[in-house]
DNA sequence: TAGGCCATCTGGTCCT
DNA sequence: AGGACCAGATGGCCTA
């Protein structure tokens, strides 16, 4: 198929497990296709049969093939290396064999990877069950967001929360730029140069004081992925921002979003996932412990480049740490019972709230969501 | 319909 | 020899 396969004919029997993922996609969940894929990889067995009958039949056969070789090489010019062996009817049941395990395999191994990559969207902001960030965006967020947690690590600065999401956004997709600004209950508006002043006053420190998964901590820019990833031009300032992003994070001009969620803004917002992680039992839907600001700490080896762009325009903009009080939320907090999250830091921060940003409705859990955040940010911000 | 994303198959290479 | 890893190819689905 792909390839020129010149001694094998197209295998069909795996031509059918893949229709069999492909069709099962469409209405369940990976989980079910993957069960499916498991039986597949069972089907071998009543192929084995057909291989087990031939395994008796080898024998003979491969005397057959011998004596067709030798008359192939007394017919034709010699050629060197390894016998092209025909293809009889066993030695092309073994190569199945052989190809389906081969392709079992490769199949378990690339769910690993994607399982990988499932619980790396979890630990990297703007995690929805929903709408997915495609794998290249996510380890484009994921690097992004390493990069800037490391920075404010190094630094122990907070930048305001604008240079962070920009920060985060740099060389995403205007989709996923969407989407982070979403989650962050950041209207992408706010990217564009004239608006940027709405929301300098709000620091990633403060916002993140009431968004604890969601917001594990703040953040700085990556190396530009688009250019050369070794060179840091990050552009902290938002002013130069907006120009160093080009148009990732020039959205179209502000059509106000439709009242319904739409596209990429109708994902959860980031802190939705979080909550309901903090919601749910330590175990909740993460493969393991997210991972928590102290295990990056530990992780990480920043090497401290001395003032190099990055730094620069980080030091330029970034606000001073600011300490978290869970207990002193800043002016206009509005306690509900029942708080909409993006209500509380809209109000907080003065940030425009995405009007389309689904809100959060299982808020029963702030509390714990709160003592999370606190932990989070003691973490970042003093045990670094 | 084109382009993006994805899952899978496949053959090659390297390692154990 | 067999498995892991990789990259190219292919085809399906979805969306703008």
């Amino acid at each position: 198929m792909t390839k020129s396969c010149t001694e094998e004919p197209p295998i069909i029997e795996s031509q059918a497990s893949s229709a069999n993922w492909t069709d099962k996609k469409q209405k369940s969940g990976h989980e079910a296709m993957r069960k499916d894929l498991e039986n597949d990889e069972e089907e071998p067995e009543h192929r084995l049969e057909d291989a087990h009958d031939l395994e008796e039949e080898e024998e003979e056969e491969e005397e057959e093939e011998e004596e067709e070789e030798d008359g192939d090489d007394a017919s034709k010019p010699k050629r060197r290396g390894p016998k092209k062996k025909k293809m009889t009817k066993a030695r092309m049941q073994r190569f199945k064999m052989r190809r389906m395990k081969a392709n079992a395999r490769e199949r378990n191994r690339m769910h690993g990877l994607n399982d990988a990559l499932e619980s790396l969207r979890k630990v990297v902001p703007c995690y929805s069950k929903t709408q997915k960030l495609s794998k290249i965006e996510t380890l484009r967020l994921a690097k992004n967001y390493i990069w800037a947690l490391s920075e404010i690590l190094r630094s122990g600065e907070s930048p305001d929360l604008v240079s962070f999401v920009q920060a985060l956004c740099k060389g995403l997709s205007q989709p996923t730029t969407n989407l982070v600004a979403g989650c962050l209950q950041l209207n992408p508006r706010t990217f564009l140069p004239e608006q940027q002043s709405h929301a300098h006053g709000a620091s990633v420190a403060s916002y993140a004081s009431i968004h604890p998964y969601c917001y594990q901590s703040p953040g700085l820019p990556s190396p530009p992925y688009g250019a050369a990833d070794g060179a840091p031009h990050h552009a902290f300032h938002a002013k130069t921002a907006a120009h160093a992003y080009g148009s990732t994070l020039l959205l179209p001009p502000p059509p106000p979003p439709p009242p319904q969620p739409q596209s990429a803004l109708q994902a959860e917002p980031f802190y939705d996932a979080a909550l309901a992680d903090c919601a749910h039992s330590p175990a909740a839907s993460f493969d393991g412990p997210l991972s928590p600001p102290l295990s990056v700490n530990g992780n990480f080896s920043f090497k401290h480049e001395p003032q190099s762009e990055f730094e620069k325009s980080f030091h330029a903009f970034g606000g001073g740490v600011q300490p978290y009080h869970h207990h002193a939320p800043p002016p206009g907090h509005h306690h509900h019972h029942h708080p909409h999250h993006h209500h509380h830091h809209a109000a907080l921060y003065d940030l425009q709230p995405m009007e389309n940003v689904v809100p959060y409705e299982g808020h029963s859990h702030h509390e714990r969501v709160v003592v999370h955040m606190n932990a989070q940010l003691n973490a970042i911000f003093h045990d670094s």
